[in-house]
DNA sequence: GTTAGGG
DNA sequence: CCCTAAC
């Protein structure tokens, strides 16, 4: 504005404080700071809950029930199988019965929202469920915003059997973990835990999941007799499809015709999220740092307390009634409503785990536990007090995740790059779940979307660091990753992309990341060598990650679409060492380089992603890491200095950019921080400074230009209170006084 | 997006 | 340096 070069004075080239935010350029100023939106794939929960399912199914098949009559085949039902092209809308219902246990009911719904077309997914707690005493490990997923359009899948704990007759029985889950644009995870199941022979014939089982319109690719095969499960579908697109139909029959390039699907309705057919999207949380289409940040902390306190009235209200008043140590049931519910940055330890039970859903604990139990469904061991103290019996109380155990689900989003912002992360293929992650006796493990996992912005400069640490970053924000940690470059796989943390190798130019899906479990990541661990039979009882398994399969291997295109929006190389003079040491190591480790072929994915609408994250955050994969501390050198305190003698205090953004444009890790804020320390280190004994002793003159120079801006400021602040009538009026004289060129203030020189 | 101030 | 309220 005019008005404040005017106003430039005399002294030592101070200026008055015109109206600082008139002089404020419009030109924006790009973040370097990543931001990743937080949201979840409650994949791993979902296939908990699928995993529980499927336990409890085996263990509740009778031990007699090697009479495989007719009865106890499974009826495969799979209706109403709509087909909406952009709606999505379908539902599958797979009903699955079991002459023992028909009173176990599951059913799995899952709905395309209407607001957002996004769909999601959630599991409902059938009433019976409730009463069934047997029900030893049950995972419910309540979500509100199911509903009538939802598909259906009902299970009522039952064996699939195949209609073929062959034993392979498939399984398909669907819609679970659709996440978002077709989430796709692989399970695999390992029942290592032989306690009832007779049950244990579900010894190997590999489920995959697959992506909503995505049928199959390889069929899930069972190969133990008590074919268990089921699952929905997700987008319902898929159905024409059954539990038998996979016999390995499925065209395995049902990839492209799920992107192409994917393209025209992103936003309808995409992703079911499983989780509950809470309204209140429900994300705006653009994510700012500030949303996420709000909704970081809002979320968690506003989430407890709706789970309390919904979810958690019967096992909440079970809880009081059979707990024995009223210690440990007031610790948890009074660490129910902390914020999730409080609550670190809260490891009993998914039941007090509000916001952690189907958190992996709860999903744990020995093997021996698992016979008399008895979770003694990760619920020590649930069972028993009221009399009722244990797997009663075992049965109220069930997960509550309502809202727990979803998955994150991310919102990269930084430079050069933007790489759109697509899919997690193949060997994603492994991840081991326990399930009395059974590990399965997540083979490949499809992460809807991953935004990735990054500087040509940035090193592929700082790739790799990115990466996990968004990564782990949905996995929950423990992970850590890999580069992979033309499939080979780049080491050196230190080079930058462009002396790895990676430009623009390339093809970016030469690039690929693989996704291996961090072995520095220490886990309550119990079975480091995943032998789920030696998890403590009292100790909820954490979604572990063993160094075992090396994680999967992560495609990343270039989001041409983004391209516009990188600032230009030229001004990054951004001296990035990120130098942050990388919280694990990154190394790769022989990682499969299966990398599969690439499948773009539009990137999803970020809203909609709206989830409260299930697991805990390990102190290290929190997404946005605290900046390393670049302690300021006694030039840039010159500068800062100068800078501020001539603008004043209060106008950081113009300090910046006038003396600090070119340090982008020097952030307004920074200055502004720094002068604070500044004026305070000048007031102190020299004895009491620490750090790089700053020249006396240089302090002296700060204790003066701040005691005459705060000198002005305070003239100002009189001013405007002497006239608030008009701020004309304080224009108008203001004006008079520059135009007569001596600025009419003060001159103290 | 900036500022100001507490943490 | 972070976080946030207030603007």
């Amino acid at each position: 504005m005019e008005l404040q070069k005017r106003l430039d004075y005399g002294f030592n080239g101070y200026q008055v404080p015109a109206t600082p935010r008139a002089t404020r350029s419009a030109r924006k100023r790009v973040p370097f700071k990543k931001r990743v939106e937080d949201k979840r794939i409650s994949a791993f929960d979902l296939l908990a809950t699928v995993a529980g399912k499927l336990l409890l199914d085996k263990e509740s098949t009778p031990v007699s029930s090697n009479t495989s009559s007719a009865e106890d085949q499974c009826k495969v039902e799979k209706n109403t199988v709509k087909e909406e092209r952009r709606d999505g809308n379908q539902s599958s219902k797979l009903e699955t019965c079991d002459q023992y246990s028909n009173d176990r009911e599951f059913i799995v719904s899952q709905l395309v929202s209407q607001t957002n077309d996004l769909r999601r997914c959630s599991f409902r707690k059938s009433p019976s469920l409730r009463n069934d005493t047997h029900f030893g490990l049950t995972s419910v997923v309540t979500t509100s915003d199911c509903s009538e359009r939802s598909g259906v899948l009902k299970l009522m704990n039952g064996k699939i059997k195949n209609e073929t007759g062959s034993l392979p029985c498939k399984v398909e889950t669907g819609p679970f973990l659709c996440g978002a644009s077709g989430g796709r995870i692989k399970l695999e199941f390992e029942n290592k835990g032989p306690i009832h022979e007779e049950l244990d014939r579900t010894d190997k089982l590999s489920f995959r999941e697959v992506a909503d319109t995505c049928p199959l690719e390889d069929p899930v095969v069972v190969d133990g007799k008590p074919p268990l499960l089921v699952s929905s579908d997700s987008s319902g697109k898929t159905h024409s499809y059954g539990f038998n139909n996979h016999l390995g029959s499925f065209p395995g390039k049902r990839d492209d015709l799920k992107v192409v699907t994917r393209d025209d309705d992103e936003k309808s057919s995409g992703c079911t999220y499983l989780g509950p999207i809470k309204k209140p949380f429900r994300p705006t289409p653009l994510i700012g740092d500030r949303r996420i940040r709000k909704t970081m902390t809002s979320k968690y306190l506003k989430v407890a307390p709706r789970l309390n009235d919904v979810t958690l209200s019967n096992s909440d008043e079970n809880l009081k009634s059979s707990y024995c140590d009223r210690s440990a049931y007031k610790r948890i519910r009074s660490e129910r409503n902390y914020p999730f940055k409080k609550r670190k330890f809260l490891h009993y039970s998914s039941v007090s785990n509000s916001d952690g859903g189907i958190s992996s604990e709860g999903i744990s139990d020995s093997p021996e536990q698992s016979i008399n469904g008895n979770a003694s061991g990760a619920y020590p103290k649930m069972r028993g007090v009221t009399g009722e019996s244990p797997s009663l109380a075992d049965q109220r155990k069930s997960f509550h995740s309502r809202d727990s689900h979803g998955m994150r989003a991310f919102d990269g912002v930084i430079h050069m790059y933007c790489f759109h992360l697509l899919t997690f293929k193949e060997v994603l992650i492994s991840k081991y779940l326990s399930f009395y006796s059974v590990k399965f493990r997540i083979k490949s996992f499809r992460v809807p979307e991953l935004f990735i912005e990054i500087p040509e400069s940035a090193t592929i640490g700082s790739l790799k660091r990115t990466v996990m970053e968004a990564v782990t924000a949905i996995l929950g940690g423990g992970l850590r990753i890999g580069v992979l470059l033309q499939g080979k796989k780049v080491r050196d943390d230190n080079k930058t992309l462009l002396q790895t190798g990676i430009s623009r130019d390339n093809q970016m899906d030469a690039l690929g990341f693989s996704l291996e479990p961090n072995p520095s990541q220490t886990f309550p661990s119990h079975c480091p060598g995943g032998s789920p039979l030696t998890f403590p009882c009292d100790t909820p398994l954490p979604l572990a990650r063993y160094p075992a399969t090396p994680g999967l291997v992560t495609r990343v295109t270039h989001d041409p679409s983004h391209e516009p929006h990188m600032p230009n190389l030229g001004h990054f003079v951004e001296s990035d060492h990120d130098s942050a040491p990388s919280p694990t190591d990154m190394s790769l480790d022989k990682s499969t380089t299966d990398s599969k072929a690439l499948v773009a994915v539009p990137a999803m609408s970020v809203e909609a992603l709206d989830v409260v994250p299930a697991h805990r955050k390990s102190k290290r994969s929190e997404v946005v890491q605290r900046r390393i501390r670049r302690p300021f050198s006694v030039a840039e305190v010159e500068a800062l200095v100068q800078a501020v003698e001539k603008l004043g205090t209060g106008r950081w953004r113009d300090v910046k950019l006038r003396a600090f444009d070119n340090a982008k890790h020097r952030t307004y804020v920074d200055l502004k921080d720094k002068w604070k320390t500044l004026v305070h280190t000048a007031r102190i004994s020299p004895q009491q400074r620490r750090g790089e002793p700053v020249p006396q003159e240089l302090l002296d120079r700060v204790l003066t230009a701040h005691a005459y801006w705060s000198q002005q400021q305070a003239k100002q602040q009189l001013k405007q209170q002497q006239q608030p009538e008009s701020c004309l009026l304080l224009y108008n004289s203001t004006v008079r006084a520059s135009s007569r060129s001596d600025g009419g203030e003060k001159n103290f020189g």
